[in-house]
Parts: C-alpha cells; sequence; structure tokens
DNA sequence: TGAAAAGTCAAGGTATTCCTAATAATTATA
DNA sequence: TATAATTATTAGGAATACCTTGACTTTTCA
C-alpha cells in the first residue's frame, strides 16, 4: 500500500470522524470520490495495518496510530498554509490544494524547520488550529455562526471548509474572514437564514453556509 | 502513467544526458536502481507519449517536450533546495532529497510565488545553475578541478553530484563548497590525486572527486 | 414486522509498475 | 571472422489500487 494512499485514506477519515465517528464506508467513498467496493477493501488492509478500527456495518476509525499520522499530516498541511499565504501571498481560497499536496512529501526535518521559520503558528489561514510537535489532538473552538440570535455581536473565528474555493471567496467577499467582527441583524425564523452585517456592510448568509462557520459571540 | 513516475524518469535521463547523449537503458537502470527490463518498458512507454526519442539498441533521449518538463522540474527542484537552504537553515548536504520530492508537487503558481520570495536566484545551494520561467536550458559553468595544474589559483564554481550527502559532507570538511578560493599545491601525475590548499589548511583530493568539482582558475 | 435503504463482499477486470528468466542483438576479442 | 561477452529486449508474472456488477446481510423505520 503506498504512502501517498494510505495518507489520503488517514485524511478522509480523519476528517469526516470530525463531525460523526465512526465513520461508515460509504461516506468515505463519497468524499473521496471512490467505489464502495474499492474503499471497503482498503479499509480492510488500513485495519491489517493497525490504523484503523473496523467493524463490518459498525463503520471505521482511526487507531491512536492512525491518528497520530492523521494529526501529523494535518499539522503538515496546515504549515504549509501559513507559509504559502503569509509569505508566497497566496490567497486563502487558494491555499489548500498545493498544502494538501506538499503534506505528503514533508519530512520530519523539513516540518520542524518549517514550524520554527513561519514561528509556529497556532493557526491556519481559515483559523484552524495547527497541532504541535507533540501530536495531541486538537479541537476547533467556537460555535457555529447558524447558531447566534438576533442582535448578538460576534467574531470569526475559523471557516470548517477549507478545501471549496467558491464559498472562501463568497466569505471573502462579505466579510467574514477569521477575526473579522459582525453583527447578527435578523435570523429569519422560517429558514434560518441571516443577516448580517461586517464591515459597514449589511450581507444575508444562508443557513448552509451558516453551520460552516465558527464564530465566538462577544458580550457587550 | 503515473506523473510521479513520468517525471523521475525524465528527471533520470535528462541528468545523464548532460554527460552522454543518447542514454543506454543501462545507464538510466542503475541511476535509477530499476531492473534493466522496467526501464527498457518504460523508455518505450514514454516515447509512445512522445517525451523522449527511442531507438532500440541505440538508447534514449528527451524530445522538446520532454526536455522542457525537465527543466522544469530543474527549476522547481533548485528553487526549493534554495528555500531549505536559505530560510529553513537546512545545510546543503541534506536538501537534495527533500527537494527531490517537493518538485512533484510544485504547481505553476506556488513556483512563480516562490522564485519571488526568493528574490529569483540564479543558483542553488550547489551552484548550479537555476532555469527560468522560459525553461531555456542552462548549462553549468566552469572546468573540472580535476584538469587544472600544480600552482593554479581556483575558485569552486559548482558540484555535479548534488545528491550524495556523504561526498557533501566531505567537500565541507576541505573547505571546497561553492565560492570558495583554494590552490592546487600539488598534482600527482601518477594517479591525479590532487593536493589542494583552501582555508589556510592542506588536503588531499581523490581524482574521482576532483570531477566533480567544477571551479574556474583565477588568473594572478 | 416486513420492506426499503444501507452496507458488505466476492468475482472478475483493467492499468500501472515493478520483477526474473529467457532470448536476441551488438560489440569485443582471439 | 567466429566466438565470447556484453548489452538490450521480450515473455511471463506478481502486487497494488482502482473499477463494475450482483448477491447477500444488516439496519432502519413505516
Ligand atoms: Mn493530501
Ligand atoms: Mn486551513
Ligand atoms: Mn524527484
Ligand atoms: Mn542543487
Amino acid at each position: 500500500m503506498s504512502q501517498r494512499i494510505t495518507e489520503e485514506y488517514l485524511e478522509s477519515i480523519g476528517t469526516l470522524e470530525e463531525s460523526e465517528s465512526p465513520v461508515s464506508t460509504t461516506a468515505i467513498a463519497q468524499s473521496m470520490g471512490i467505489s464502495l467496493a474499492s474503499v471497503s477493501e482498503m479499509v480492510r488492509r488500513l485495519s491489517d495495518k493497525g490504523l484503523v478500527e473496523y467493524t463490518p456495518y459498525g463503520g471505521a476509525r482511526l487507531t491512536d496510530e492512525g491518528n497520530k499520522r492523521y494529526i501529523r499530516l494535518t499539522r503538515r498541511h496546515r504549515l504549509w498554509e501559513v507559509f504559502l499565504n503569509k509569505h508566497l501571498d497566496i490567497g486563502w481560497e487558494d491555499v489548500y490544494s498545493d498544502a494538501c499536496a506538499l503534506e505528503h512529501v514533508t519530512s520530519d526535518l523539513v516540518e520542524e524547520k518549517l514550524a520554527e521559520f513561519l514561528d509556529n503558528p497556532d493557526s491556519c489561514p481559515h483559523g484552524n488550529p495547527i497541532p504541535g510537535k507533540d501530536l495531541k489532538s486538537v479541537k476547533t473552538k467556537g460555535m457555529a455562526l447558524s447558531r447566534l440570535e438576533t442582535g448578538q455581536l460576534a467574531r470569526v473565528l475559523s471557516v470548517v471548509n477549507e478545501y471549496n474555493v467558491e464559498f472562501l471567496r463568497y466569505l471573502t467577499s462579505v466579510g467574514l474572514t477569521p477575526g473579522a467582527i459582525f453583527r447578527v441583524i435578523e435570523k429569519s425564523s422560517y429558514d434560518g437564514t441571516l443577516t448580517i452585517e461586517a464591515d459597514g456592510m449589511t450581507r444575508a448568509v444562508g443557513k448552509e453556509a451558516a453551520t460552516l462557520i465558527m464564530v465566538e459571540p462577544i458580550n457587550e
């Protein structure tokens, strides 16, 4: 089993586990754009290698070893994102795919030196936390924008969906980038659509989108 | 045919062509550590894809398209080497292998931004030229150290064998790094071994090693 | 509780990349 | 120039990672 393929599976499973665990093979197949049969086969192999725990009909879950590898990948991914964004001046909308390739060819040495060079940042351009050298799992802080009530003032902490270029472009256009402060002007009780004010401009944010934006309420 | 594998072949063939062209399948097999049969097969496929020109029993040679790809890889490789060496503070002995992996996952955008970030350097830490955006082929300047005569003062321009960590460490230890100035104290007429003086120290350099070091004579 | 939905798994295939062993072509040598 | 040595190619096979199809099992929920 090639390292690259193994890592793509770990990445997919690990990410999916963040919203629900264990992860069904169907979910993996969907997220990876691969057939169910292939995933079934590969998950079994990952299980043989001790990287995932797998019970038929019960889904897959990373073992400690698998999780460690997943966290290391996440660390490398986000360090590269910071480099691409801050030093190479590539927009936060576009850093994901390059980082996703670079992470797989990053040696321990480069990881360490890169972290030092970047001054050990603790979050990526999307606001998500960068695991430390200890590879302890870290969680995204905050609550979903969709759960805020009318009138609430809040700050954007992070964006969950890092790879959707269109979505990130949209967020940039409405001023909802990490660090931005905004107020909920109105929350539709009908379909949950929010009207927010950021940067002096009033914008609508759909409910779907609002669940992918993590925020921190500010008490006035 | 996977991009990664294709690129490793292009790299190997391109590098070998710098000393003799066309390149025999044996030479490729040796340089890549792969069986002769595999190379025969792969070279044929590269030929089908229009990347190499291949005549059975006659060896292989990159086509214009293959050469362009090879030069682009070289450019990316050496840009990464500069980054790793200058910014991440990784020794020139150790940058090769990381760069060799990074080069294959470098997008056009990253290549361009990286070059800008590095201020468009024109040579790698080993002194070898970095091709420009135009992908015109560039040649290493200078002559082999082994061809100098007794008494000659000279400057090290570059080292051909970038991936041999042991060799590079040895060069560091004898002070023969790019830019270093030295004098040939004696050249053995028996086996070509040279005695040189660099940094106030006198050292012996074997003939083999001396053919891999490119230098520029300094007239006094 | 019984049918629909979700998930598994085996069979049979393709493409890629590598291998060893056998064979063929070329080159060197006596 | 015939033969030996070297070099290169082909034949045949293994492993990996994917695929489709279809039969089967388990779970869900009306
Ligand atoms: Mn990736
Ligand atoms: Mn990110
Ligand atoms: Mn390479
Ligand atoms: Mn170099």
